[in-house]
DNA sequence: TCGATTGGTACGTGGCACAAACTAAATTAG
DNA sequence: CTAATTTAGTTTGTGCCACGTACCAATCGA
């Protein structure tokens, strides 16, 4: 391997500094659109289902006592609705409303021109590579943070 | 869409989830050590510069008034320190006292235990090729996309 | 020298996250 | 069938984080 290029980061450096310029692009992204990132989440998990506040909270991995605020700021620019569950008494059904849906599109097309510009600089053989590898490390241990869908 | 054996996730639901898996034990870490993540990013910083409050507001893409308080409750808990720079009146230099240098070093190195342990599944040439794509992705610079707001 | 620029802080606002205390519904025990 | 317990969720209070505006002091430029 002729060395034509910098020397390649370790994995340790290079995981974290890629994570942070992944995390900067969706923050951008989401406020772009009025949203943080932690709001950005919430939805992409509300767009293929309709969990209940203590399934979301642990989806985020936040105490529930963060879901009430979270969810109620999303309520109140109508961008997600509540309702109670039908068999039980005591949960409340998060879901998106049709607003909420129209937001997460923009917001998951805008995400998708993005990273695809930030992979823009490899080649199509080197990304297939990389989303294998990645997806090992997502989906390995049974530290389920976004279940696929 | 790769129709291949194993459900690959795509390129950028690879990189976002990976980004939410590193940021989570980055998080976990600085929680660890009574710090949030931009503290420790901060920290990081420090370890090989002693920037202008400016200079780490860009570094850390954060408005200048962020610094402040930022800045500040590190240098309450006696791990940062401010000094005026010698040759300009306006500037005040931050640097890491000893206390924060050491807490620095434990949190590297609890980081370097945790990443390696999440990349622990892949195969040695796995990590490297993984290592050296994330390289090309984070060191690619003048790739920003994002008008200035 | 005077006006503009630069580096930094102060203050007010709002989102985010937690822990502890609390209510109400559901479940289990006796 | 009650009584005790567990479960789902909210409320309240605290603290951090980030921003924008306004402001001050030092520096620079004409």
């Amino acid at each position: 391997m002729p060395a034509h290029r910098p020397p390649d980061l370790g994995i340790v450096d290079a995981l974290a500094q890629l994570s942070f310029r992944v995390q900067g692009e969706l923050g951008k992204i989401a406020a772009e659109h009025g949203l943080s990132i932690i709001q950005l989440r919430l939805f992409g998990i509300l767009r293929d289902r309709t969990p209940a506040m203590l399934e979301l909270a642990r989806y985020l991995e936040l105490d529930k006592s963060s879901m009430t605020g979270l969810v109620h700021r999303a309520e109140r620019r109508g961008l997600v609705q509540r309702s109670p569950a039908p068999h039980d008494g005591r949960v409340t059904q998060v879901s998106l409303t049709p607003q909420g849906l129209d937001l997460v599109r923009e917001c998951e097309a805008e995400v998708g021109r993005r990273i695809h510009a930030l992979a823009s600089v490899l080649t199509g053989p080197q990304r297939s590579q990389l989303a294998r590898l990645a997806t090992i490390l997502v989906g390995n241990p049974g530290q389920d943070l976004t279940p696929p869908r």
